[in-house]
DNA sequence: CCTGGTACCTACTCGCGAGTAAGACTACTC
DNA sequence: GAGTAGTCTTACTCGCGAGTAGGTACCAGG
């Protein structure tokens, strides 16, 4: 990329998206230590001083990619659950819509979970804070639709894991990649909502009759 | 550290033993990249030619950290599981001794699970053998106890997802360490046994009656 | 007291990558 | 076509940190 010698001339906008998506590609490759801002530009076919001179600093970069790809995210999963549905309903819609848009930006997804939850820096606030929301709401689902009056920690802690649940499973999802979106969203599914319990004893899960 | 001088003359392995603490303490809160070789063999309290003399370079120093950790990590739960117990206990078992590691040794568990899972290097190797083999090891407990013939990569996926959240409720925990290991690990339990559907409705697992 | 061996040090080299200075090309306006 | 605003470049500086060269202190055994 960028072997020929100056790149055709465009308006701001369209450089800056170009070299978003730039360098999404590199960081969620090399991740955010590794990556060098010689090799985003390079990606985006312009030169450096551009980079600096539209997006600011590597890591206000970094930030700026993370807080794009979060807001994807979060949009293409409020876009996709059912709110007033019943709790196991709405849980399945949201599993639903996340690994579809995981499916659909791998790249998205290696920078948001892998990269940024490491790096100590500013980002990790816009990650921190993304991951709260998730959690926060899964946690809601849980303290509104449950009889017993579960503690805030306690719903907390096992939203927490639900989703970290979700986060591994879409990285196991990367390594086989075979497997369609909906079946591995319905395999966790049932984990969370049946138990090995009754998957031991052959009870599984289904959506409700379509339609 | 090493405000003085020339360091007290010790035996290799002594110093070594030395070095590793240090690294893993280093390595733990700075992550691979951030931490330097200059700030290790300070905290370890001696000076750089020494670190490399005896473990080589920092890529190796990294790896040898992590295949240190995981070696201990899994002989704790190896040692506090019950194999000859059903299923639930089974998993019961593995997970009070993976929490209990997990607690007692917090630095131990960052360098393992955060920053090793990060970075492409040689390192990565260590980390997802020590992974698959907890996969592969809740994997063989699911198949072995579900009467339903899960196929299996629908047995390695759950269990990957399992693995993901008891390391995702491990990273909560360390947020809210008031929490006694054992009501963590219970919690888990019951969302992987159960489920959210009968914790729903109240119902809850617990423990066989004690001895 | 010499001879070697091992622990340990100070003080470098050297490449890589973040960030910049200074200017060149393009396109629009009056 | 002269001015000017915004796009885009080449070609640097400069610090940080991995890795090393070339020693010095300390402890054997002879």
């Amino acid at each position: 990329m960028r072997t020929e010698g100056r790149a055709k001339r465009l308006p701001r906008a369209v450089r800056e998206r170009q070299i978003m998506d730039a360098a999404v590609d590199v960081f969620s490759r090399l991740g955010f230590h590794s990556a060098s801002m010689d090799e985003i530009s390079e990606v985006a076919g312009i030169s450096k001083p551009m980079l600096y001179a539209y997006l600011g600093s590597k890591e206000e970069l970094f930030a700026t990619c993370i807080r794009r790809e979060a807001t994807r995210m979060m949009e293409a999963i409020a876009t996709g659950v059912e709110p007033d549905q019943e709790p196991d309903v709405q849980l399945w819609s949201g599993l639903r819509a996340f690994f579809g848009f995981v499916g659909e930006n791998r790249a998205s997804w290696q920078v948001l979970h892998r990269q940024a939850s490491t790096q100590g820096g500013p980002f990790a606030i816009e990650l921190t804070d993304m991951r709260g929301r998730a959690v926060s709401l899964v946690a809601a689902l849980l303290t509104q639709s449950t009889k017993a009056p579960a503690t805030k920690l306690e719903a907390e802690s096992l939203a927490a894991a639900l989703v970290g649940a979700g986060e591994s499973l879409a990285d196991w999802w990367l390594d086989h990649p075979e497997e369609p979106a909906g079946v591995v969203a319905a395999r966790l599914m049932n984990l969370v909502w049946m138990g090995f319990g009754d998957l031991v004893d052959g009870n599984v899960w289904h959506p409700p009759s379509r339609r």
